[in-house]
DNA sequence: AGTTTGGTAAACACAA
DNA sequence: GTTGTGTTTACCAAAC
C-alpha cells in the first residue's frame, strides 16, 4: 500500500514533467493530486463501509440504552469533524477521519443539508455503503422532523378545534340541538386526534418492526420519537403520503407551493414522491417552512431550510448573514424565481433523485450485507482496519441460512472453496485491491491472493458519481462499452461519451484519457476498426482480447473447472467469469445481487481484467477457444481470425446480464444523453 | 534481470 | 486553420 502509493507519486512526477509543456492546455492539475489521497479515501471507504455494516449489526443487537449512550458521546466527537471539513486525510487523521463517517451515518441526529451531502459525494470520503447509511439516516432524521412537524400541528389543529368546540358549545348552550351538533362534532374531532395517534403508533410499529427505529424516551412528548435508524424510503415515502394525504389535504391546499418561490418543480421531472420533493426544496423542514409561509401561529423564527449557521444554504451561493431577516431578503432577492433559481431547483432535484435512486439500491445492498454479516458477525477482526469481507464470504457460502431479504441469490453460485489463499496477509482492502491511483489498476489477479472489494463491481454508480479512478484497464473498459452497445460496436465518439457516462473519473482530462483510448484501439489488436457506411466503428475481437497476457491463473484449474461445472454455466464462459470472480475473490452473489447494468458492465470488465489469465491457465481442451464472447454481431468485420461461435455467442454476457438484470439501464442511456457531450471539459 | 503489459505524453498524418 | 480520428513512438512503472 505505502508501495503504491509511493510509486504511484513517482510515476506521475515524470509524467508530469514531461507534460508539463501541456500541449493542449489540458489542466493536468487533478491527475496527480487527486490521486494520492484517494488511495487513503479508498482505502478508507471500505474499511468504513464495512464498519458501518458491523456498527448496523452490533447495534441492532444490542439494546437501545447502549446505543444511546454511545450516540451521545460519538455524536458530540463527530459534529465537531462533521464542522472541520473532510478533506483529504492525512494518515495522522485516518483512524479519526475512520469514524467520523461512521458516526455521521449511525449516530448523529443531525440533519446534513444537501449540500453537505453532495460534498460529502464530491469528496469521496464516503464508501457508497456508508453514503447509503448516511443517506438513510438523513431521510430518516427528515422524515421525523416532517412527521414530528406534523403531528404536531395535527395535534394543536385538532385541540383547537376541539377549543373551539367548547366555545361554540357555551355560547349556544341554549340549543339543545346544537349541542347535539356540537357534541357529536367534538366525538368525530377525538376520534380523529385518535385516529391520528393510531397512525402515529402504527408507523411507529412498523418502523420498530424493522428494527430500524429507536425509541428515546422523553424527547418531544409526541408519540413519534427518533429515527436515528435507516429505513427503507420507499416505505417511508408511502407512509408520509399515507399520511399526509389522509389527514393534511387542507393544509397542503395553502401551503403547498410553499412561500415566497412556487417554483415549478414538477415540471422537468415528475417527482416521484412527495417527500423527494421537500428534500430537494426544503432540506428536511418542509412543515416548518410551510408554517412560516403560511400560518403563523407558531413562529418558527430561524429555521428557515435554506438557513443556517448564519448562511444561506442555497446551493453555489453561502452567504453569510448577521440575521435572519436579511437572509431571508437575500433569499428573495437572490434566489427569487428566474430562470437560474430554477436551473438550479431542478439540479437539485436530480441530485436527489439520483441519491434516491442509489439510496434504494444500496439498501438492497445493505441487507444483503448485514444479512451476510449477521451470519458470522463473531468472526473477531485481526486488526480493527480491514475488515474481511472475503473470508466471510467464504463462510457464508455454507449458510446462506438467514433468508436475504433482498435479492441476495445465495444461491449455489456462490463461490465455493475461496479459491484463493486469501487466508495469510489478506489484510483484504488494500489500495491495491480498490480503485487505483495513478497508472490503471493493472490486475487485480496480480495477487490475487488480495482479495478485491465487491465493490468494485458493486459500485458503478459508485463511479459514475465520484471522481475515481476505475480499476480497469482502458482496453477492458472499451471492450466493455463496445460489448454493451446493441450492435457491439461503436464509434471512437461512442466510446468516449460511454466512458463519460459511466466514469466520473473520465468527465475530466479528456485529453488524458481519450488519447489512452485511442491509443489502446491502435494499439490492440483486439480492437478491429471497421468502415462503417457512417464511418468508422470499433469493434472488438474477442479471441485476441482474451490473448493479450496469458497469465496463468494460480488458482488450481481444477477448482475453477469444479466451480463452473458446479454452477452449470457454459464452460466457456463461466470459467473466465468465475475465475475472474475467484480470482479477485469476488463472490459472485455479488454480481447477482446488485441487480444493476453496473454489474453488468463493471462485472464484465473485471471478468474481461481476467479473462486472459483464465482461458489459458484453464484451458480445457474441448473448447480451447477462450470463452468467446459475443464476437461483433456485424457486416463485414475484418477481423483476423474467424471466431464466429453462435453457440457461444452471448455466453459471457448472459450470466451476467441475466443475473442482473434491471431496469436501471435506460436510466443510464438517459445520462448519456446528459452527461456524454457537455460533461467532458 | 529481463520481458510483458499498461498508462501517459506526444508527434504525426489524414480527413472533414 | 481547426478539430477529430487514427497511428506510432517513447518513456515509465508495475507485474510477471
Amino acid at each position: 500500500m505505502m508501495q503504491e502509493s509511493g510509486t504511484e507519486a513517482t510515476s506521475n512526477g515524470p509524467a508530469n514533467q514531461n507534460g508539463g509543456a501541456s500541449v493542449e492546455g489540458v489542466p493536468r492539475e487533478g491527475r496527480p493530486k487527486s490521486a494520492t489521497p484517494s488511495v487513503d479515501l479508498l482505502h478508507l471507504q471500505q474499511h468504513q463501509a464495512l464498519q458501518v455494516a458491523r456498527q448496523i449489526l452490533l447495534q441492532q443487537q444490542q439494546q437501545q440504552q447502549q446505543q444511546q449512550q454511545q450516540q451521545q458521546s460519538q455524536s458530540q466527537h463527530l459534529q465537531s469533524q462533521q464542522n472541520t471539513g473532510r478533506k483529504s486525510p492525512k494518515a495522522s487523521d485516518k483512524q479519526q477521519s475512520l469514524q467520523v463517517p461512521v458516526s455521521v451515518a449511525m449516530m448523529t441526529p443531525q440533519v446534513i443539508t444537501p449540500q453537505q451531502m453532495q460534498q460529502i459525494l464530491q469528496q469521496q470520503v464516503l464508501s457508497p455503503q456508508q453514503l447509503q447509511v448516511l443517506l438513510q439516516q438523513q431521510q430518516a432524521l427528515m422524515l421525523q422532523q416532517q412527521l414530528q412537524e406534523f403531528y404536531k400541528k395535527q395535534q394543536e389543529q385538532l385541540h383547537l378545534q376541539l377549543l373551539q368546540q367548547q366555545q361554540q358549545q357555551q355560547q349556544h348552550a341554549g340549543s339543545k340541538q346544537s349541542k347535539e351538533q356540537v357534541s357529536a362534532q367534538q366525538l368525530a374531532f377525538q376520534q380523529q386526534l385518535l385516529q391520528v395517534q393510531q397512525v402515529q403508533q402504527q408507523h411507529l410499529l412498523n418502523l420498530q418492526r424493522q428494527g430500524l427505529l429507536t425509541i428515546q424516551p422523553g424527547q418531544t412528548g409526541l408519540p413519534l420519537h427518533s429515527l436515528t435508524q435507516g429505513m427503507i424510503p420507499a416505505e417511508l415515502q408511502q407512509l408520509w403520503k399515507e399520511v399526509t394525504n389522509a389527514h393534511v389535504k387542507e393544509e397542503h391546499n395553502n401551503s403547498s407551493n410553499n412561500g415566497h418561490r412556487g417554483l415549478d418543480l414538477s415540471s422537468p421531472a415528475p417527482p416521484k414522491n412527495p417527500l423527494l420533493n421537500q428534500h430537494a426544496s426544503t432540506n428536511g423542514q418542509y412543515m416548518s417552512h410551510k408554517r412560516e409561509g403560511s400560518t403563523l401561529e407558531e413562529p418558527s423564527p430561524h429555521t428557515h431550510p435554506l438557513y443556517g449557521h448564519g448562511v444561506c444554504k442555497w446551493p453555489g451561493c453561502d452567504a453569510v448573514f448577521d440575521d435572519f431577516q436579511s437572509f431571508l431578503k437575500h433569499l428573495n432577492n437572490e434566489h427569487a424565481l428566474d430562470d437560474r433559481s430554477t436551473a438550479q431547483c431542478r439540479v437539485q432535484m436530480q441530485v436527489v433523485q439520483q441519491l434516491e435512486l442509489q439510496l434504494a439500491k444500496d439498501k438492497e445492498r445493505l441487507q444483503a450485507m448485514m444479512t451476510h454479516l449477521h451470519v458470522k458477525s463473531t468472526e473477531p477482526k485481526a486488526t480493527p482496519q480491514p475488515l474481511n469481507l472475503v473470508s466471510n464470504v467464504t463462510l457464508s457460502k455454507s449458510a446462506p441460512e438467514a433468508s436475504p431479504p433482498l435479492s441476495l441469490p445465495q444461491t449455489p453460485t456462490t463461490p465455493t472453496a475461496p479459491l484463493t489463499p486469501l487466508s495469510q496477509t489478506h489484510s483484504v482492502i488494500t489500495a491495491n485491491s480498490l480503485h487505483s491511483v495513478g497508472p490503471m489498476r493493472r490486475r487485480y489477479s496480480e495477487k490475487y491472493n488480495m482479495p478485491i472489494s465487491p465493490d468494485i463491481s458493486q459500485n458503478k454508480e459508485f463511479y459514475m458519481n465520484a471522481d475515481v479512478r476505475p480499476p480497469f484497464t482502458y482496453a477492458s473498459l472499451i471492450r466493455q462499452a463496445i460489448l454493451e452497445s446493441p450492435e457491439k460496436q461503436l464509434t471512437l465518439n461512442e466510446i468516449y461519451n460511454w466512458f463519460t457516462r459511466m466514469f466520473a473519473y473520465f468527465r475530466r482530462n479528456a485529453a488524458t484519457w481519450k488519447n489512452a483510448v485511442r491509443h489502446n484501439l491502435s494499439l490492440h489488436k483486439c480492437f478491429v476498426r471497421v468502415e462503417n457506411v457512417k464511418g468508422a466503428v470499433w469493434t472488438v475481437d474477442e479471441i485476441e482480447f482474451q490473448k493479450r497476457r496469458p497469465q496463468k491463473i494460480s488458482g488450481s484449474p481444477a477448482l475453477v473447472k469444479n466451480i463452473q461445472t458446479s454452477l452449470g454455466y457454459g464452460p466457456t464462459l463461466s470459467a473466465a467469469f468465475q475465475a475472474s470472480m475467484a480470482e479477485n475473490n469476488i463472490p459472485l452473489y455479488t454480481t447477482a445481487s446488485i441487480g444493476s447494468p453496473t454489474l453488468n458492465s463493471l462485472a464484465n470488465a473485471i471478468r474481461e481484467e481476467m479473462n486472459g489469465a483464465m482461458d489459458h491457465g484453464n484451458s480445457n481442451g474441448s473448447d480451447s477457444s477462450p470463452g468467446r464472447s459475443p464476437l461483433p454481431a456485424m457486416h463485414h468485420i475484418s477481423v483476423k481470425e474467424e471466431p464466429l461461435d453462435p453457440e457461444d455467442h452471448e455466453g459471457p454476457l448472459s450470466l451476467v446480464t441475466t443475473a442482473n438484470h434491471s431496469p436501471d439501464f435506460d436510466h443510464h442511456r438517459d445520462y448519456d444523453d446528459d452527461q456524454g457531450h457537455d460533461d467532458m471539459l
